[in-house]
DNA sequence: TGTATATTCAACCAATCGGTTGACCTTTGT
DNA sequence: ACAAAGGTCAACCGATTGGTTGAATATACA
């Protein structure tokens, strides 16, 4: 809950954790629902998505025995903010994002 | 050297890490005097350094027997532009931003 | 030459991380 | 009432993390 810069970025350092936010990109999911893609337990998804929501990334509220997992996207601004400190970053915005998109490829 | 999401946001995790890029935002550094603030052995700053090295935030450079650090803020660009893709999404192109969430992994 | 300075290396330590398994609790459905 | 489904909990495991200390390696200087 408490989301400091220490608890953002640790939870973004996960690739699998990554993910979960990218699917909840999509829409709000439950914890089972989540987990499906991933080859780990669903004991081990459910501790990510703890990670997450310490992080104050996602929110969690349960309605009957479902779980519902929704993106809180603004837990990131902090952390963006701390990064665009880092001088020299003017382009990045969503028009560096869309030029390192065309350099994907 | 190859800055993955997962190495640069580990490297962001730690606030000791994040204190020393701070510095650096200043002005390029020898190890000893990047130490000299903290309450750690120089040893424990040189690992820490090492980490933010092989996430290309710094590079190091021997002169005589000084290694010197410097920022490299361009290692941040791709970090920062994931980040922004989910707190701006208003008017951007979802099926690019999945795209590009699929390429990195 | 000898000595101080700058930095890393190697071995170790406790704590944490991501993962597992099996038991457990709650809610839903028959 | 009973069984299945949705999730978490607790205990454990191996690997990694951030830290220490002392020895080692280079380089600079008197």
């Amino acid at each position: 809950m408490a989301a400091t810069l220490d608890t953002v970025f640790m939870a973004l350092a996960d690739p699998t954790r990554r993910a979960i936010l990218s699917m909840l990109l999509e829409d709000d999911m439950a914890v089972t629902d989540v987990a499906e893609p991933f080859a780990v337990s669903l004991a081990a998804i459910s501790k990510h998505l703890t990670v997450l929501a310490d992080a104050g990334l996602i929110s969690q509220e349960k309605r009957g025995r479902v779980k519902w997992c929704k993106l809180e996207p603004d837990a990131l601004r902090e952390a963006s903010v701390w990064m665009q400190g880092f001088g020299q970053m003017d382009g990045v915005d969503l028009d560096s994002f869309e030029q390192f998109l065309a350099s994907e490829g």
